[in-house]
Parts: C-alpha cells; sequence; structure tokens
DNA sequence: GTACAGATTGAG
DNA sequence: TCAATCTGTACT
C-alpha cells in the first residue's frame, strides 16, 4: 500500500477527519509492523473551538495574532502530518494528527482502530479485508484513544514527527470507506468547552 | 511556589 | 461509581 504524503494532511481538520477513517497506521519497529485500521476520530478545528488546547478567546486574538503556543501544544502550529501527542489524567497518551497549514493549530484526534493482524487477515467475498472472529478480543486493546497508543507503543518520543517522512510510523491508503456509512456525533469528554462546543457532531465512525 | 483540572481507563 | 497519576497553565 503507498504511504499518505503531505497533502492529504494539507486541509481542514473537519475533511482529515473523515478521509482518515478506514486508513491504517502503520507503526515500524525494526523488521516487525504493528497495522491498525482508523474506525474512529475526532476533529479539533483551531483557536476558535473552546475544546481545542489551542483555543484563543476572540478578546486575545488580537494581542496574540499567532495564537496561543506552549510548550505543549506547539507542535499543533506544525503543517499538516505532524504528530501532535500529549498525556492526560497523568496516565494516557492521545495520539493526534496535525492537519491545515503551518501556523494553522488544527488537529484530528485518532480515537480507536481495528487491529490487522496480517497472517489472520481474510478476504471477504467482495474482496475487502476482514479481521478473523478470532482477533475480536484484540479490539478491546484498540478501542479507546488511550488503548490504542499502548497498543502502537507510542508515547513523548513521537511528539512532532512527521508521518509523511518517518521510518517508524506512517499512513496507508487502507478501505475504501462509503459516505453513507460514516457516522458522526458530538466529541467525547469536553463538557467543559460549554454547550455549543460540545455539542458539535466532530467526532466520526465507522 | 502552589493549586487544579483534564480530548481516559479499568476495577468494583 | 471512582481512583489512579502527572503535566501545563493560571494564579499568588
Amino acid at each position: 500500500m503507498k504511504r499518505l504524503v503531505r497533502k492529504f494532511y494539507v486541509r481542514p481538520a473537519l475533511k482529515v477527519a473523515k478521509d482518515l477513517l478506514g486508513k491504517y497506521i502503520v507503526r515500524r519497529m525494526g523488521n516487525l509492523k504493528i497495522v491498525g485500521k482508523i474506525v474512529e476520530t475526532e476533529a479539533y478545528v483551531g483557536p476558535r473551538d473552546r475544546a481545542s488546547h489551542a483555543y484563543l478567546p476572540a478578546s486575545l486574538r488580537k494581542k496574540y495574532p499567532q495564537g496561543k503556543i506552549t510548550k505543549r501544544n506547539e507542535a499543533e502550529y506544525l503543517i499538516g502530518g505532524h504528530i501532535y501527542i500529549y498525556l492526560v489524567y497523568g496516565m494516557h497518551w492521545q495520539f493526534n494528527i496535525v492537519t491545515g497549514k503551518r501556523g494553522a493549530p488544527e488537529c484530528v484526534l485518532i480515537r480507536a482502530i481495528e487491529p490487522v493482524v496480517f497472517s489472520k487477515l481474510k478476504i471477504s467475498d467482495k474482496g475487502g479485508f476482514i479481521i478473523s472472529k478470532k482477533n475480536s478480543k484484540l479490539k478491546n486493546l484498540t478501542n479507546g484513544p488511550g488503548k490504542l497508543c499502548r497498543y502502537l507503543k507510542l508515547d513523548k518520543s513521537f511528539y512532532g514527527e512527521y508521518l509523511a517522512k518517518s521510518k517508524r510510523i506512517w499512513l496507508e491508503h487502507g478501505e475504501k470507506i462509503n459516505t453513507n456509512s460514516i457516522k458522526s456525533g458530538p466529541r467525547i469528554g469536553i463538557d467543559y468547552a460549554g454547550k455549543y462546543w460540545a455539542k458539535k457532531p466532530w467526532r466520526f465512525w465507522i
């Protein structure tokens, strides 16, 4: 499969979040490759998004025209295709993919993947890949944003890594997803952002 | 320097 | 339902 290139990521987070569904995350460690299919994402759209780490109240935007850049969120301002990873609740890593142009702090949180185990991969009637039932337990290892980071062995050392060039992690074209099969709903765990932003249906899954 | 909440998880 | 666990950020 072909690696996704920069152009894919340099688009609005809402578009990339939907297009990421069905794509494969490939994590290489020496000869070993761990592969997961992206099945759930969330978009964070920049300074005006109250739930974003780059959120900046309208009243302060003139004072900080570059945005609210801190040591924690500075990777969000890189050009699309970089990794923004951070720790929540003191123990869980959250894997985000930066989108858009340099200076625009948009990103997509990867909330869930499905492990792809090549040795047990089956071909469906229609020619696509399916994961055999024996692997259904594996799903429980990757059905949350913190869990999938543990599964893929991702941590702070991936902060700012570039997916278009990295030798240890990248994305590949995967299954073609029918637009009709994409579901959406409110993002998770961001009630602090107030009703208006918490209600935005910017979580996508298949 | 201190306080505090958080884009979660797993156990009970 | 709740504790675990630690960092960034906003205060004094």
